[in-house]
DNA sequence: CCGCACTGAATGCATCTGCATCAATCTTGA
DNA sequence: TCAAGATTGATGCAGATGCATTCAGTGCGG
């Protein structure tokens, strides 16, 4: 199994590693410029004023966010510490426990989207066709599933367990709001 | 100026956000696996192997690199450290230095890319057909040059005063060896 | 020659990140 | 019912990153 690397796919290459970082780049700028915190914050923010009564367990937090345990566990603190987010008792697991936007929370949610909205226009809706986006989205899916197997290889001889997540997974992601 | 952001653009951003860190996290676990340091290494490594006599200005590298100052600095502390480079008086200009690469810095260059082109082929290439990833190359271009008018910007009142940032986007750069 | 603005590079410090681990609690199954 | 194992969430620590500053050297205008 020993594939040539095509030019073409050295160039994707380049450009996936270049662009969308500085792409994200941009619309933090604008949105730090504008005083707003950073994106994951608008992130975390956005998937508890969605959950049904407003609050979530940190783990579906991560699991909703994509990102490490303490990572969530550590944003949930920073939110709480600005009045965004309160931390409850969960009755029924006294492991763990509820984080619940508070009003101030969802304020600068919806405050933010405002300005992220009009960055994320500006620098990707505004230089792409709807038709030209459809497409990218579409090349960007091919590339998604392939981790999965990389955990599966680390833990091969564990357990056996499948857990492979095919995210492909539709749109149903963190930023569209309101 | 107030554009309607559409769903297109919208999913677009997402994947951007998500796919390219995905893709980049298992060419470098892959990398790591095979026991080799870093992308950025590599990077800095092509950079000064393909200049002239194996040597460059670390502004030099910073600007091929497109990362930040300290961050290059740093950068040639550790290969300096692992004997992959070293520094070498500038007699020019007595502010500067020059990196220039050492034979084991060359062979480790060499060695990383056997590596680093079999999993870009691996999560890119085989995921991709040429054309297609021609096409994803041109859609991701037409969101590249969004910065540099930021940067233009910064420019024009840099006089002014401006203490607003007038950060290079940080990226991984210059795959193409061999 | 001097003063002054600027460039090249390093570094102190604060923050962020990742990893590993911990304690508490829940679940399972013998 | 209880021990073994899994889950939840927090945290100590090391390394990475970003920011601002510092220091040395350059080059220009006077």
């Amino acid at each position: 199994m020993k594939r040539k690397l095509s030019t073409e796919a050295t160039a994707a290459w380049i450009r996936l590693m270049r662009v969308p970082s500085r792409v994200l780049d941009c619309v933090e700028q604008d949105l730090k410029k504008a005083g707003y915190p950073p994106l994951a914050w608008y992130d975390a923010l956005l998937e508890l004023s969605r959950a049904p009564s407003g609050e979530l367990r940190p783990v579906e937090l991560e699991r909703q966010m994509l990102i490490p345990q303490y990572s969530t566990s550590r944003l949930i603190d920073k939110l709480v510490d600005e009045g965004l987010a309160a931390r409850r008792e969960c009755k029924i697991d006294k492991r763990g426990q509820f984080v619940e936007i508070t009003e101030a929370g969802r304020d600068l949610q919806k405050r933010m989207w405002s300005a992220y909205s009009a960055a994320i226009d500006k620098h990707v809706g505004s230089k792409l066709s709807d038709a030209e986006a459809a497409r990218l989205c579409g090349l960007l899916d091919r590339l998604g599933c392939s981790c999965s197997d990389a955990k599966a290889d680390a833990k091969a001889d564990a357990k056996a367990d499948t857990k492979s997540e095919t995210k492909a997974a539709p749109a149903r992601d963190s930023v569209p709001a309101r």
